[in-house]
Order: structure tokens, then sequence, then C-alpha cells
DNA sequence: AAAATTAGTTGACAAAATCAACTAATTTTC
DNA sequence: GAAAATTAGTTGATTTTGTCAACTAATTTT
């Protein structure tokens, strides 16, 4: 019965890489490309981040990462400051505006979940996030 | 509570696009990109498919599929047949070659797959496809 | 103190994706 | 049943995205 649990988790993964694409085609829409996105919701959650905990965390490219730091800085959403403990490293923090560029990707972000949820039941709302939290769990 | 669930749903996306990524990066050491894999799992299943039903079901710039297809031409996956009932369409099938492909790449995502769920205990297995489908289910 | 490693930048490029203009076939509409 | 509108697919031009390797400067390792 291997076979069986294989083909439901790539039946999944076919799926949800349709729903993640289909909510990600939406923020595309915004100022800001996937990648960019995702670097500022680290440069949000992780205060005085630097270039090297991203890239490791995100998985990408430190060149791609690097340019992508520097409009950030060219539009004054981030503010590099060097290290004082390692001269090679950068501290990264949002200015103002950049804190207040993600928290407004970030609630249409909340919108477009909560369009999705209101289509349940309070019942089955609850029940699709407690499986979530599971395959979290099993999957870490 | 909505809140917590919407946060739940985010935190889930995150998680998962986190591996899908994963799973992806392993296809694109394949001499076939992501979207041309897709292109291709469209071919193998849907006999006869016309190049807009794929763009429909992938949502794909219909140029850029072209091209695509245009390749697998030029190698020997796939060929073109116009179609008898409406001229401008294309009836597309696989090759005995590009299904061969195919079943490659599916062979390997397939231990891919495995590769996760040997992690896990039988039981566990056992929950996490029960859930995926049920997210399905309930997502549908 | 020399050699090796690490953080980040930069230039050159390659791959991926979008956009709009176009042809040809087919429907729609009057 | 002919003109107008729509649809399938192609092609050219361009932009966006992402990769790779070379490089500087700071820091560790030996």
């Amino acid at each position: 019965m291997k076979e069986k649990h294989i083909a439901e988790v790539r039946a999944f993964n076919r799926f949800y890489t349709g729903i993640i694409g289909l909510l990600d085609r939406y923020i595309l829409k915004s100022r800001y490309s996937l990648p960019e996105v995702r670097v500022l919701y680290e440069l949000y959650h992780h205060k005085n981040i630097t270039a090297s905990e991203i890239i490791s965390s995100l998985q990408m490219d430190k060149g791609y990462l690097s340019r992508i730091l520097q409009q950030f800085t060219r539009k004054r959403l981030v503010v590099k400051k060097i290290s004082v403990a390692d001269g090679r490293a950068v501290h990264l923090t949002l200015t103002p505006v950049g804190r207040n560029e993600f928290e407004t990707l970030n609630r249409e972000s909340d919108k477009q979940i909560q369009e999705i949820l209101e289509k349940l039941s309070p019942d089955d709302c609850e029940r699709l996030t407690r499986y979530m939290a599971e395959i979290r769990n099993l999957l870490t």
C-alpha cells in the first residue's frame, strides 16, 4: 500500500502547487516580486538579520539577494549597518516605510486567505487548519 | 478566532512552498524545466489534448507553451496533428520516446517522495496522506 | 604572518516569462 | 450567407528572474 501513499502525496503536491500559484499570482500584481516579498518577510520578522542568514533560510543566490537589497535600500525600505563584531557582515533593518510596505502586503495576503476560508463552514475551517498543523508537524 | 486560522493557513503555505521548492530543485537537475515537466504531465495523462486545454489547466502563456511544444516536437517527444473538427486546433500526443521520458521523471519523483515517507512510521504515513486528501477535499 | 574562509558586491549571461502583433480557421450576428 | 468578431496557435521583441564566476575586504585558521 506504499504506492497509494506516494500517489496521494504527489496529487497533493500538484494540487497545492496550483493553490500557491494562484495566491502568488495575486501578489505579483503588487510592485514586488515573489522573492522580494519573501525577503521582506524575513526582514520584518528578524530585526538586524544579515544577508547570509537570509540566504540560508531562503536558499537563494547571494548575488541575487544582494541586488534585491540594493533596490530596497534605494527605495528606503531598508537600512544597512556594518556589524561591529564582524566587519564583513551587514545588519539589515526595515525602515518605517519598509515596515509599512510589508504590513500592507501582509494585510492583502490575509484578506486573500480569508476569502478562501469564508467559503468553509466554521467546522471545516477548524478541520482544515488542524490538518495543516498536523502535516507541518509530521514533515518537520 | 478567525485570525488564528488565517495565520495557520499562511504558515502552512510558507512551509509547503519550501517543501515544493525543495522537491522542484531536484527535478531541475534533470534536462527539463518545471513548466516543461508540468506540460509533459498533461500530455501523458490526456491523449490528444490541445494546446489551449493545457493553457487553461496550467494557466500559462500561450506563446510560452507554443515554444515548449516546439522544442518537444524537435526532440521527437510529441507529434502534432491538426484537428479534423477544428482546423485551428492541434492535437498533441506523446511519442513512445516522450512517454518513456515522462515515465523516467515520474519514477524519480516517486522515489523522492518515498524517501520522505520512509522517515515516517506506517501510522504517521497513513495519517499524513489522509490529511492531504482531506485538505484537497475541503479546498476543491 | 601566511593561507584559507567567509560576507557581500559586481559583471556577464542564461533561462524563464510576458506582451503584443500576426495568420488562419471558425463562430456569431445581422 | 457575408461581414464582423472570436479563437487557436505562432512569432518577434522585450523584460524579468536567476545563475555563475570573479572580485574585494574582513576574519579565522594554521
